[in-house]
DNA sequence: ACGGCGTACTGGTCAGACCAGTGGACCAAG
DNA sequence: CTTGGTCCACTGGTCTGACCAGTACGCCGT
C-alpha cells in the first residue's frame, strides 16, 4: 500500500475569505495604512455576502489590529499603521498561562539585548556614544525618586543601544519581551527589600556595558549584557533552569 | 495652563465584553483546555445579546485561537489548548513589514540561529545530536535531487538545532524569519548557475557546526553558524550594508 | 451485535430593522 | 471671515427571526 497522505478536510468559511482577501491586497500593496475600507454596507455588495458575514471579518480583522472601526465614520473602516499590540498581547497570554516560562523569556531577552549591545558597540557614533551616557545619568539620577522612575530610565537605555543596532527586528523584539518580563515581575522586583541595592549595582552593570561599548568590544559588552540580564532576574526564574540560561553566557 | 492630559475616551462593544468575560475565565482557570464552552443560542441568553454579537466575540476568539467551532457539533464550541500558533502569526506579520531590509532580516536569523545553536551545543543529548547527523546525511542525499529537497533537508537541520536550545521564542522567530528569507530569494539561489556548489558548501558548513556541536564549543559553534549565514546570503545584501553583518561575526 | 435512519440540535449565513453617533454641508450670528 | 448651531445622509453596533447543511446520538429493525 502507497502511503497515502490524506489530510483533514475542513470548509472555508465566507467571512475566513474576506479576511483573507483584504490581508493579500494590504501584503500586496494595495491598501496600506491611513486608507480607508469601503463601509459594511459597500463590501456587502462587493463580496456579495450578507453584512453579519462582512462584520464577522472585520472583527477578525480588528483584533488583530488591521482596522478599526467607529460607528458613524462615513470614510468606512480605517487600515491602521502596522503594531505591536498584538504581537504583544499573544506573547503576554502565553506568559501568564505558563506556556512560555520565565527562562524562555529571559534567555530569549539575554540574545536579544546581547546582539544589540554586539551591534551597538561597532556601528555606534560618537553622538550616540554620548546619548547612551545620558541615559546612564538619568538612572542614576532615577534611583533616588522609586523603581518606577529608575524602570523608565532603564529602558530608554536598551531602547537608545537597540536604536544603534539599526536593526529594527531586534528594537521590537526587545521591546515586546522585555515589557512582557517586565509585566510579570516588576512589582517583585519593587518590593524587593534591597531594591535600591539592585538599582545600584544594575546601575554599574549598564556603567561597564557602555565602556565596552566605547572602546569597541563587541563581544565583551554582549557578555556583560548577558551576565547582567542573568544576575539581575536569576532569582526569578527555577532553579532547574539556570544552566539554560548560564549556556548563553559562557564562552569557554 | 496646566498640562490636562485627556485620554480618547471609546465605547466599550458589548462583544468586547464577552470577550473579556471568556479570556478572564481562561485565565481564572475556570475554563480550560479541552472543556466545551455553551452552544451559541445558550450565551445568548447567558450574556444576555443577540446571537450576532455573541458570534462576533467567538469570531474573535476563534481568530486568536483560543477556540473553534464546527457546525452541527451538539457540545458546542471547543476551548483549544494553548498553541504558538498566534504568536507565529503575529510574528510572520512583523517580519513581512515593508520596511524591513533583507539585512535586517538576515542579521536577525543569524543572531537567532547562533542563539540557538550555542544553546544546542550545551543542552544537546547524544540522541539529539544523533538526530542533527541524521538532518545531514538527508541533506547530502538532497543536493542530489534539486534545490528543493535540498532546503527541505536545511530546514529540518535548522529545525532540529532550534529544538534542542528548548526555547520556543527562538524556534518561532527562527521558523518564521527562515520562511520570510527563503521567500524573497529562495528561487534566485534555486537558478543560481553555481547552486550545486552552493548546496556542497552549505553542507560542508553544516557539517563544521554539528561538529563543534558535538565538542560542545557554544561559541565557536555560534560564531560558524553565523559566518556560514552570511556566506550564503551575503552576495543578495547591498554591499553598504556587510558591515552590519559582519558585525556579528567578529570576535576581537 | 450492528448498520441504517430519524431527530433534535448545532454553527454558518442571510435579510431586514432600529438606534446612537459621525462628518460635512449649510446657515445665521458675531 | 470666523464661529457656532442645525440638519441630514450615512455609518457602525446591535437585535430579531429565519433557513440550511452538518453533527451526535439514540432508536429500530435485522
Amino acid at each position: 500500500m502507497a502511503k497515502a497522505q490524506f489530510e483533514p478536510v475542513q470548509p472555508v468559511r465566507a467571512y475566513e475569505r474576506i479576511v483573507e482577501q483584504i490581508e493579500e491586497a494590504l501584503a500586496r500593496g494595495d491598501l496600506s495604512p491611513g486608507q480607508r475600507l469601503p463601509s459594511e454596507r459597500e463590501l456587502v455588495t462587493q463580496f456579495a455576502v450578507s453584512r453579519s458575514t462582512v462584520r464577522e471579518a472585520l472583527r477578525v480583522l480588528a483584533s488583530n489590529g488591521i482596522v478599526r472601526s467607529r460607528p458613524g465614520d462615513p470614510n468606512g473602516p480605517e487600515i491602521l499603521p502596522y503594531s505591536l499590540g498584538a504581537l504583544r498581547k499573544q506573547m503576554t497570554r502565553l506568559a501568564r498561562v505558563d506556556e512560555l516560562s520565565l527562562r524562555e523569556l529571559i534567555g530569549f531577552r539575554m540574545i536579544m539585548d546581547g546582539a544589540a549591545i554586539q551591534l551597538a558597540s561597532r556601528l555606534r557614533t560618537d553622538e550616540q556614544l554620548a546619548e547612551m551616557e545620558q541615559t546612564l545619568v538619568a538612572m542614576r539620577e532615577a534611583i533616588d525618586v522609586d523603581f518606577e522612575a529608575f524602570s523608565e530610565a532603564d529602558v530608554a537605555f536598551h531602547e537608545a543601544v537597540a536604536r544603534v543596532s539599526r536593526n529594527s527586528l531586534i528594537q521590537v523584539c526587545n521591546e515586546v519581551v522585555r515589557g512582557v518580563v517586565l509585566s510579570l515581575i516588576a512589582d517583585k522586583i519593587a518590593h524587593a527589600p534591597n531594591s535600591r541595592a539592585l538599582m545600584l549595582e544594575s546601575l554599574q552593570h549598564h556603567t561597564e556595558v557602555v565602556e565596552a561599548i566605547r572602546t569597541g568590544d563587541g563581544h565583551a559588552a554582549a557578555r556583560l549584557a548577558r551576565q547582567n540580564l542573568y544576575d539581575y532576574y536569576a532569582t526569578y526564574v527555577p532553579t532547574p533552569d539556570h544552566p539554560h540560561l548560564q549556556a548563553l553566557i559562557d564562552d569557554a
